[in-house]
RNA sequence: GGAGGAGUGGCAGAGCGGUUGAAUGCACCGGUCUUGAAAACCGGCAUACUCGAGAGGGUAUCGGGGGUUCGAAUCCCUCCUCCUCCGCCA
């Protein structure tokens, strides 16, 4: 959510911003409508604690009227307030709902893209930040789609994930469990190297939660809600880690704050059907590594080329081919000011398959969350920025179909200390 | 799930209807003293909103929400969390 203040400050950049987004001239109208609900509910405001004000006092002195015997004046001063008080509770239910009516107009708001982020309409029109260099992988004819390959190994098993749950559900078996279990590893300890603090979060998250890191209120389709006790099941790691934070001053020595965790991510994402969808490339739960940051305002687009290149290593490491994108301001997610797409090439599909994306949300998340740090007498909002470092579905898709030779799938170098075997057969 | 108890500032802990944003102690920061440190002493030490050019005011916040009252940390309702006991359980 932006700030109001910011909002008030820089309306040219806020305006240009969501024309980054493709906001009509019309849509642009909100901005407006925010200014003037924040002068209205600053006019209420000032009016509503001038009362108080006025009843504090004349409260106070009631009790050293009754102290001092001055009855008389006492029951006088009592009626005044009774008086006030009527005026008082008008004027609060007219503040409570301008305050949500500007609340709810401010949520509305996506955040402000940073200035990098070039103008499109959707994916088509990301910005290649990297190009692959190198030659594309070129598998022979009748190479597989990992869900072949998945069925010739006896790898993953979707049919019995439908039996069990229902569609999207993937259930991995023999070397493709195993699989599984040394990426993860092999993410978790690359994290930790790179000075990530592992934490294993809960997987539920309640509404404050989940609004912190706006996936309410406009994204609740995208997360499976347990009704009953009100939970939500958490579409990605970023939703508890970030959420450590929420309410929190830090000092300004506590930055930067690095945290990583793998967990699963449940995602609903009311799906379509087809190739693109098909085997693991779309799924209703995966696991994740996610790597997550806190920092000081002043170093986050520093911190973020770092992420980059974390996940770039990894994925050198796994000597997978892969491009960067800097998303589009039609393409940039919600909340995010800045987003980099990572994109591994599936050779057997012949196309580009998204693995992770690394994002800074600058003040927006925080602005929620209330999470600040002290700089000098004043509190600041600080950075959040996050990033999938990696998801696994998708990888091991890729790794399965660019690996296959004649003789099975061939694992890795970087993997084999976590596997235990070199080839999948 | 049943029965009881409790939630106050960074921590500990008073207050239980009237100048209490909240005693006191500890922690922390600044200062005096000291060659330096400790001790001692003095001072400071929440957040948000709001008015004001500023100095400086005001409002709200004692787990959350609602209510009673001229006035609530204090009384009532409700939700949440924690503790003790019983039951169930990986």
């Amino acid at each position: 959510m932006l700030q109001i203040d910011f909002l008030k400050n820089n309306k040219e950049r806020v305006l240009n911003g969501l024309r980054v987004r493709n906001y009509s001239e019309k849509d642009l109208g909100i901005v407006d409508q925010i200014l003037a609900l924040d002068e209205k509910r600053r006019a209420i405001q000032t009016s509503l604690q001038q009362k108080l004000s006025e009843r504090n006092a004349i409260s106070k002195s009631i009790g050293e009227l009754f102290k001092q015997g001055k009855t008389e004046e006492a029951n006088n001063s009592r009626n005044k307030v009774t008086a006030l008080k009527e005026e008082i509770a008008h004027l609060e239910g007219t503040l409570k709902e301008v305050k949500r009516a500007l609340d709810d107009a401010l949520l509305s708001v996506p955040n402000i893209p940073h200035e990098s982020v070039p103008k499109g309409n959707t994916d088509e029109d990301n910005e290649i930040f990297k190009p692959y260099e190198g030659t594309l992988p070129a598998l022979d004819e009748n190479a597989l789609p990992h869900w072949e390959l998945a069925k010739k190994y006896d790898l993953f098993d979707l049919e019995l994930g439908v039996k069990i749950t229902g569609a999207g559900f993937p259930l991995y078996r023999k070397k493709g469990a195993k699989l599984q279990r040394a990426l993860i590893n092999f993410f978790l300890d690359e994290a930790e190297k790179a000075g990530f603090e592992e934490i294993i979060p809960p997987l539920m998250v309640n509404e404050d939660t989940a609004r912190g890191t706006g996936q309410l209120p406009d994204k609740e389709g995208q997360m499976y809600h347990v009704t009953e006790d009100d939970l939500y099941l958490i579409p990605t790691a970023e939703v508890p880690l970030t959420n450590i934070y929420r309410n929190v001053i830090l000092n300004e020595d506590d930055f930067p704050i690095k945290i990583t965790g793998h967990t699963p991510c449940f995602r609903r994402e009311a799906g379509s059907y087809g190739a693109h969808v098909r085997g693991l490339n779309r799924v209703h739960q995966f696991d994740k590594i996610e790597i997550v940051v806190i920092e000081h305002p002043d170093r986050s687009y520093e911190r973020l080329q770092q992420m980059l290149k974390h996940v770039e290593g990894l994925l050198e490491k796994l000597e997978l081919p892969y491009r960067i994108l800097r998303l589009c301001g039609g393409d940039l997610g919600f909340t995010s000011a800045l987003t980099f797409d990572f994109e591994v090439f599936s050779a057997a599909q012949k196309r580009w398959l998204e693995v992770s994306s690394v994002s800074n949300f600058e003040t927006y998340q925080t602005n929620r969350m209330k999470l600040r740090f002290k700089e000098g007498k004043k509190t600041r909002l600080a950075h959040t920025l996050n990033g999938s470092a990696l998801a696994l579905a998708r990888i091991f898709a890729a790794l399965l179909e660019n690996n296959q030779t004649p003789d099975g799938i061939v694992v890795p170098e970087a993997l084999r200390p976590y596997t235990r075997f070199d080839i999948i057969d």
